[in-house]
DNA sequence: TAGGTACCAG
């Protein structure tokens, strides 16, 4: 800001601060000192008798990021004016529309206007329609270019990993390295990183981090914070924390990052060492950094503490405590059986619960077997999103925990009156650079039948050590035999068994589920690690397991 | 004549 200030005296001083020239130049300035300079730059451009194209263009480039809506009203404006926009005008409003999620009608009027061949605003709409979530059109638009350069790769990479497609992402990278024309720098590689992440793909994760060394990438804090995340992601913590370390300059995200790696590989009371390790330092934590510490306190069981860095965060820090702080000490109370003071929490909160706050209590309910609880919390739910497949597993599983299989059937019907389907559970497993996929009940794996018969096998032996399976999880009222069986096919069994029968050496297992475990995939876990002596590790829907010598790193309790 | 797009991490 002081240069544009410098440059205002200047100006001032010779006369020409109202000269078009000189405001063109201080419009500039200040649009390149965005969003500091937002204010200075309207007032400046308020002197603009007649602003032409560039005038508007610098204007609405100003606000693209941090003022969408104004840079679109800029726009209007413009063409009230009659000023003509230009190949300029339209990666900047493509950038407020994709930050707005608006504006489908653009790409027809720049078609009009003849500017769609211009590779800047075909970049523009590939970011535009991949923040919309259309990636069928930024396909499209990236697959009609004539010439692409880097950002036109990049920006279609973003939108695959922005949209959960990783592998799609991975595969684009790789397309981009074969055709070879440009050169990746650490912006691609940056969502090539964050594609990885939603794999949790370890052998993936070594790979893009030895690509950087040895493509010269510089190591910045950005991209260190987002291998620090990647890995702890993909099951492995101990290289998270080795980049931690190797990082020369860190900020409060890349603590962050940790602290929730941490947290989420059950490792609590490093987590929370790491958050005092953290203000120590003079980083001030955020709301994100609250959501990780009390996620530790909540996997570690840690109540006196998870409310001390609650009560910290109105106290110490003067911030107002958000919904999912209040879903964490919920979610803090309930794990630890204090149901009443959970409920009592819920009562007093100083914003409505939602229904995330109440689906947290109806899981504490199944842990505990609070049948009635859960009853009136689900009916709170259901006032609220009555369609939501998890809480009807849910409250299926507390009455099977108890045996109540009458109520559980009604609570079947119940899903089947209103259509809601149970989502599948699905497992993924890298077996040789190769991803197989495992969805529970379903054979259509080639090697199904022999997968099968040794799982059978590998249950039988478990069941000598002590293993009983459980039957109370599953979700509808079968025969016995039927409901083992059942249990037989869950999704992380099956990619146990298949690595078991794959790796021939001791190597760890590395399974990612879309869903929570259930107490019967989660002992059988913890008897097949002792048993067959190998670690697994499983991420779930919410955090990571590691099965070793018969036990898991959760303590059971999560 | 100037001005441009992607990533922006937790």
């Amino acid at each position: 800001m002081n240069h544009i200030y410098k440059l205002h005296a200047r100006l001032l001083k010779t006369g020409h601060h109202n000269h078009p020239l000189a405001l063109r130049r201080l419009l500039l300035s200040c649009a390149a000192s965005a969003p500091a300079s937002l204010s200075y730059a309207r007032s400046i451009f308020d002197l603009i008798a007649f602003p032409d194209t560039f005038a508007f263009n610098t204007i609405i480039r100003a606000h693209a990021d941090s003022s969408p809506s104004f840079s679109l009203s800029l726009f209007s404006k413009m063409a009230m004016a009659g000023v003509s926009p230009d190949h300029f005008t339209f990666p900047f409003v493509l950038k407020a529309c994709a930050r707005l999620q608006t504006g489908l009608d653009l790409h027809s009027l720049l078609f009009k206007l003849g500017f769609d061949s211009d590779v800047y605003v075909q970049n523009g709409l590939i970011h535009f329609y991949g923040c919309c979530g259309f990636l069928d059109f930024a396909l499209k638009v990236f697959e009609e270019m004539p010439e692409r350069d880097l950002v036109s790769w990049s920006s279609m990479i973003a939108c695959f990993a922005k949209n959960g497609f990783g592998y799609e992402a991975l595969a684009l990278f790789q397309r981009m390295q074969l055709v070879g024309t440009v050169k990746p720098d650490e912006v691609i590689v940056l969502s090539v990183v964050s594609a990885i992440s939603i794999l949790g793909d370890l052998e993936l994760g070594k790979w893009i981090r030895g690509f950087i060394s040895r493509n010269g990438l510089e190591f910045t804090v950005s991209l260190g914070t987002a291998l620090v995340d990647m890995f702890s992601r993909c099951g492995c913590i101990e290289e998270s924390m080795r980049v931690f370390d190797e990082m020369g300059e860190r900020n409060v995200l890349t603590w962050t990052a940790l602290i929730n790696g941490l947290a989420v590989h059950g490792r609590s009371a490093e987590a929370l060492r790491m958050f005092y390790e953290m203000r120590n330092h003079g980083f001030q934590p955020d709301h994100v950094t609250f959501t990780g510490v009390l996620v530790a306190c909540s996997h570690g069981g840690l109540v006196s503490e998870g409310w001390h860095v609650f009560e910290s965060i109105r106290n110490e820090y003067g911030m107002e405590p958000l919904p999912e702080h209040y879903g964490c000490m919920v979610d803090l109370l309930g794990r630890a059986g204090l149901l009443n003071e959970a409920c009592k929490f819920v009562d007093g909160m100083p914003i409505r619960p939602n229904s995330i706050i109440w689906r947290t209590l109806l899981g504490a309910c199944v842990n505990h077997n609070y049948i009635e609880l859960a009853e009136k919390v689900k009916e709170k739910i259901n006032e609220l999103d009555s369609y939501h497949d998890g809480d009807y597993v849910l409250l299926s599983n507390v009455y099977g925990g108890v045996g109540r299989w009458a109520e559980k059937a009604g609570v079947r019907n119940s899903m089947r009156e209103k259509r809601i389907s149970k989502k599948p559970g699905c497992s993924l497993i890298n077996v040789n650079h190769l991803i197989h996929e495992f969805v529970a009940g379903d054979n259509n794996h080639p090697q199904f039948e022999s997968i099968r018969e040794f799982l059978v096998s590998m249950i039988d032996s478990l069941k000598v050590v002590g293993y009983t399976p459980d039957i109370s999880n599953v979700l509808f009222d079968i025969e016995e035999e039927e409901k083992e069986s059942t249990l037989g096919y869950h999704s992380e069994k099956l990619a146990v068994a298949f690595a078991l029968l794959c790796f021939k050496d001791s190597r760890t297992i590395r399974v990612m589920k879309n869903l929570r475990i259930c107490h019967d995939c989660h002992c059988f876990m913890k008897y097949a690690s002792d048993v067959f002596e190998r670690e697994i590790i499983i991420r779930d829907r919410n955090r990571f397991h590691h099965f070793s010598k018969g036990s898991c790193s959760c303590r059971d309790y999560w």
